[in-house]
DNA sequence: CGTGCTATATAGACCAGTCGTCATAATATC
DNA sequence: GATATTATGACGACTGGTCTATATAGCACG
């Protein structure tokens, strides 16, 4: 790969990182140009809109990966428990992975620039958009009309939002863990699947950075 | 009531209410001082810590809103459907009182700072766990155990903060809304009421400053 | 009431960091 | 070599958070 498909790609990840764990604001373009490695000057080369522009490709970029995740999920797990437990002990994984340092890769860049950044807010709600269309199409799977699947969509990756929030507050993956024990459409099932989880296995998954 | 605690008071006020729209580190301490009136040197006189310890005052505060608000709701709202149902309902209202612009007082806050900041960081854990007292409190008149009835609560409450994500994003309560229809003990039931709040009705509940 | 002392509050200097710009340098192409 | 395209680092205006000498307020005493 040439230097500057190299640069553009690093500025994004370390954007990513940086932003995930951090947050936008507090991530200076120092520090995300000292981790990529990239010239400074490139930056607005490859991102004419600035820091702006950056975030909004490291949201994409997020998000399309989180999208793969769930894709990949949704083709292993047949029924909507199985998916959801799934999502679930993933998020977890990650979350320990980064010593509880990093959660959700957009979320915090959305709260902070929504509705202030019409491009990043944008770039959001497409991501999200994405995120349903996989969940509804696995809970499409348990009956129900597609409107009732983008709710409870919407509803799955809600909680697992906030549980990531309370996750790294409380430093520990049971917040996450306990979306999928009472989340699931049968109430009752898994309690004793739910603890074994929350022993520390572990997932293989690529993560978004962080 | 004196200059002093007025200064003072408006410092965790303004910071609450920025902290709250746009997060910790793009609210720079000369917009702070702007909007709360306060002089620049009583900061550091009120909040020797600097801008974390004004962060940490501005969580607790909020967070202690937030807790009374979910207090006068189980004293009004005797079972938990009803329970959840009034708080999704307020948490919609405020959002819309917002314009979209502002969500839970303290999510950005701390994804922001946490774990980076031990002390804020603690401030948000110690305001969940007041949350989840609350809660927890009127999920156990459904019945179940202590145990139970706090799991359930903490992903109330992370359903709720996750939906004010969404809500912002998409720019719209019905993230929040479904919450409440979703995550009920009784499924199926309230499906007209929601619809019916998402209409707009409003609650006159003292929001947090936002 | 005036004075002196102590406690509380503040204005502004300080220095480091922020982001964006653009003239220039480097590279690619013919 | 000349020209076009791509990439870059120095610069500058501005903002960031912190600190401290100074100002102000409160209180006790004669």
């Amino acid at each position: 790969m040439a230097n500057a498909a190299i640069h553009k790609d690093n500025l994004i990840q370390s954007a990513m990182r940086l932003f995930r764990r951090q947050g936008y604001a507090s991530s200076g373009l120092q520090q995300i140009l000292a981790e990529s490695g990239a010239p400074k000057g490139s930056l607005y080369h490859y991102f004419p809109g600035g820091k702006e522009a950056l975030a909004e490709a490291a949201v994409t970029h997020a998000g399309r990966m989180v999208a793969e995740m769930l894709a990949a999920l949704a083709k292993k797990h047949r029924t909507p428990e199985a998916f959801l437990f799934a999502y679930c002990r993933q998020m977890a994984a990650w979350m320990e992975e980064s010593d509880f340092r990093s959660g959700c890769p957009i979320a915090t860049t959305l709260l902070e620039t929504t509705p202030a950044s019409p491009a990043i807010t944008a770039a959001g709600e497409r991501v999200i958009d994405g995120w349903i269309d996989v969940i509804s199409g696995v809970l499409a799977r348990g009956g129900g009309t597609s409107r009732e699947a983008r709710s409870r969509a919407q509803t799955i990756i809600a909680a697992v939002e906030g549980s990531l929030i309370l996750a790294r507050v409380r430093r520990s993956t049971k917040p996450i863990l306990d979306v999928a024990a009472l989340l699931e459409p049968k109430p009752g099932a898994r309690p004793k699947a739910a603890r074994a989880a929350a022993r520390g296995r572990r997932s293989s998954a690529q993560r978004p950075e962080g």
